[in-house]
DNA sequence: AGCACGCCGACT
DNA sequence: GTCGGCGTGCTC
């Protein structure tokens, strides 16, 4: 009889599903599957999601347990939602449990109901007199009876503040029978005769073909790499097709990166629409993440605006999905569920049946791979809005030039006639802190990391050693620690020693840096924009938060201090990776009047990657780099998995890695899967980091098919595995690092 | 992943 | 004599 079977994804690692029996009291039709339901699990309790209903269970009757309680009256979570969740959990061998984890907003996987905040609202009362003679003797009263009768709509209780009115008076207003409250969710906001609320931009011939082509693509699954060079405006073209979606009754979900969220892109767009417009980004807290989750759900939010995780929002009429600058590494996710936003954007709008258009000046490898396969339609943005002059590029070769802090005396030069010009330069250095390494010119010392197979960075400001890596801390040294002698020096430059020697360099202007070090305070970044708009003659020196959002017209001088790095890492990505930073760096300055040059410093100045990225652009570098990545048979060309495992004691981690490796080895041959090989295993390119030895197993696939079938197969195993219990091991599936 | 159980070292 | 280290086992 009462034997239905309830099938429950937890967040757990465990990859499978657990059933319980129906709580007492609930029958059998108020559980839908999407409900929350408490249960017990183990010794502890969790919230976990109905996902299907069934009369039979594999696991002993004496074992299962009753739910303890029904959350939801009917499923918070649409079938759309569900389905991408599965299909995420399938594709990156993740637990399923675990994926609604990330996937939810925390308070909906905390239990919380899955409703909108109730907000309370003051009203006038019915027949209340603003003349009421008992309010005689009582002006704040009177005064605050007055505000509320202005507001026919009532006023929130949250905005008490802002409209002078105190609580006291309207208490006592309320127990005189003149105002009363009202609780309800907070009203959409009334529907505009236009959804503009500011004029949109002309656009150039480029921009209308782009936006056409994509216009034309509205109604179904078509996917779109817009990529246009800095300053094509792309923004306007993104802008003008979502009022296309809302005009159409349609939302639009818009995914931008985590650096990105500085208030201007933001603010472009509440400018442009009457439209309610749903923030989730980390920024906002717990409840309103909720609150823009569900108005997104219900169709009260019009435009959804995101990081990484917004991906996950659903819409209730979905019309149009962007991604912008989607080449940024902040789209992966580097932990538990290993997801690539922009990939599974795309296989959400083939889900949903809506275009998807991908933008960025420098677009990865594999988006343009899919372009020329046919898979993405390709649209280009050459033209500068305004006339603008594409930056010239200098390569400056350094190696057999002294560097003084990082900086050659040619490059100084040129920094100081750019000063003299009374125009602004940008210093680019992608390391932070003062010097990479302190060394001990007695001895041979170095600075290096207790708990990892790296060095500590200096810190002058701090007077401290750092570990980049582990975050670990220390007092920088007076005396060498293994010698005592007290000759130690810092070797190598980071942004603080070259924000320092420029100083020291240039000291009729100021010396501005912007790092994670720097820019810790909140409004720190903002001021001190603020003071690069003004336009006065400064050198501004960073890490890559200077390559993102930003634009600084009166910058004429990129000087970008470091490329060798980009060019013998041992990650087939750093060349790509160099590139992309390079042209978006460079893409901060400049003006029509004024074209921007930019000069790089490097050892391998002659690098046929590097001379092609300088003197062709982009787009000529991306296609030497993908002729290397398809001879090489890297990504895009091939499929990479990668399996991870650390341990505290040494050999640990390889020696799961050999049992996984045979037993991979095993379903190769007995699911008869041809064209996948596996390297290694092989310690990490660190090997210990954070106090733990890691290793790390490769496995490469011509196909994605087999591939998926061998990584299904092959986490079952490894899940039983008793020597993975003692190290800690995780499947990137898709990786972006090798590390 | 949690969380408990269980069996061996340095402390009130 | 106990507090607590992490090996091992389990979660419907």
């Amino acid at each position: 009889m009462s034997d239905a079977i309830l099938r429950l994804a937890l967040p757990s690692p465990l990859r499978r599903l657990f059933d319980y029996r129906a709580p007492a009291g609930v029958p059998r039709s108020a559980l839908q599957p999407g409900a929350r339901l408490r249960v017990p699990f183990g010794r502890r309790e969790l919230i976990g999601i109905l996902v299907e209903v069934c009369a039979h269970s594999e696991v002993p009757a004496d074992k299962l347990k009753p739910a303890l309680q029904l959350l939801d009256a009917q499923s918070p979570l649409p079938a759309t939602f569900f389905r991408l969740c599965l299909w995420t959990a399938q594709y990156y061998q993740h637990s399923l449990g675990d994926t609604f984890s990330w996937a939810l907003p925390i308070l909906l996987r905390q239990g919380e109901p899955a409703e909108a905040r109730q907000e309370r609202f003051w009203h006038l009362a019915e027949g209340a007199r603003l003349d009421d003679p008992r309010l005689a003797r009582a002006p704040r009263q009177r005064e605050a009876l007055k505000t509320i009768a202005q507001h026919p709509h009532g006023v929130a209780h949250q905005l008490l503040g802002q409209l002078q009115l105190s609580k006291d008076s309207l208490d006592q207003l309320r127990e005189k029978g003149l105002v009363r409250i009202e609780v309800r969710r907070h009203a959409a906001s009334a529907r505009h005769a236009s959804w503009l609320a500011q004029a949109e931009l002309p656009l150039n011939a480029e921009q209308r073909s782009a936006a056409e082509a994509v216009r034309a693509g509205f109604g179904a699954f078509n996917a779109f790499l817009l990529a246009g060079v800095t300053g094509s405006g792309k923004t306007e073209v993104y802008l003008q097709l979502i009022r296309q979606t809302l005009e159409a009754g349609k939302q639009a979900l818009v995914l931008i990166p985590e650096i990105n969220l500085g208030p201007q892109t933001l603010a472009r767009f509440e400018q442009r629409f009457n439209a309610r417009i749903a923030l989730l980004h980390s920024a906002v807290n717990d409840r309103e993440r909720l609150d823009a989750w569900l108005a997104a759900r219900d169709g009260e939010a019009d435009i959804i605006i995101g990081t990484r995780s917004a991906l996950f929002t659903p819409m209730q009429r979905p019309g149009l999905i962007i991604i912008d600058e989607e080449h940024d590494a902040s789209y992966k996710q580097q932990e538990g569920l290993r997801y690539h936003a922009r990939d599974l954007a795309v296989v959400r709008a083939r889900q949903e049946n809506i275009p998807i258009l991908l933008g960025s000046a420098t677009p990865s490898l594999e988006s343009l791979h899919n372009a020329h396969s046919g898979r993405y339609a390709l649209l280009r943005l050459n033209r500068r809005a305004g006339g603008a002059q594409p930056p010239r590029f200098l390569r400056l070769d350094v190696k057999s030039r002294p560097l003084d802090s990082g900086i050659s005396g040619p490059m100084q030069q040129a920094i100081g006639q750019t000063l003299a010009a009374g125009q602004q330069v940008l210093v680019f250095l992608n390391r932070r802190g003062f010097a990479p390494t302190l060394l001990c010119h007695d001895c041979g010392w170095l600075s290096e990391c207790p708990r990892c197979d790296a060095r500590m960075t200096v810190h002058q400001r701090s007077q401290e050693l750092r570990c980049h890596h582990c975050g670990h801390v220390e007092r920088r040294p007076h005396n060498c620690p293994k010698c005592h002698n007290v000759d130690l020096r810092p070797v190598g430059a980071g942004t603080e020693r070259a924000e320092e020697r420029l100083a020291t360099l240039f000291p009729q202007v100021p010396v501005l840096r912007v790092d994670r070090d720097s820019t810790a305070r909140k409004d720190a970044m903002t001021s001190l924009f603020n003071r690069v708009q003004r336009g006065e003659p400064c050198i501004l020196v960073g890490t890559q938060m200077l390559a993102k959002g930003h634009h600084f017209p009166r910058v004429t001088l990129v000087a970008i201090l470091d490329a060798d790095g980009g060019l013998f890492s041992a990650d087939f990505r750093a060349s790509e990776r160099m590139a992309q930073l390079i042209v978006q760096v460079a893409g901060r300055a400049g003006r029509a009047e004024e074209p921007g040059k930019v000069i790089i410093q490097s050892h391998l100045a002659d690098h046929p990657l590097l001379v092609q990225l300088t003197e062709q652009g982009y787009f000529a570098f991306a296609e030497q780099a993908l002729s290397e990545r398809r001879s090489a048979g890297l990504p895009p060309f091939c499929h990479l998995a990668l399996l991870r495992a650390e341990a505290h004691k040494p050999g640990q981690a390889e020696g799961f890695l050999d049992q996984a490796c045979s037993e991979a080895e095993l379903l190769l041959d007995h699911l008869q899967l041809d064209g996948i090989e596996l390297l290694g295993p092989v310690p990490a390119p660190m090997e210990r980091r954070a106090g733990r030895y890691r290793a790390q197993l490769l496995v490469q696939s011509n196909a994605r098919a087999p591939l998926h079938r061998l990584l299904h197969a092959w986490l079952a195993t490894l899940e039983q595995m008793p020597s993975g219990r003692a190290v800690r091991w995780s499947l990137d599936v898709d990786p972006i690092d090798l590390f």
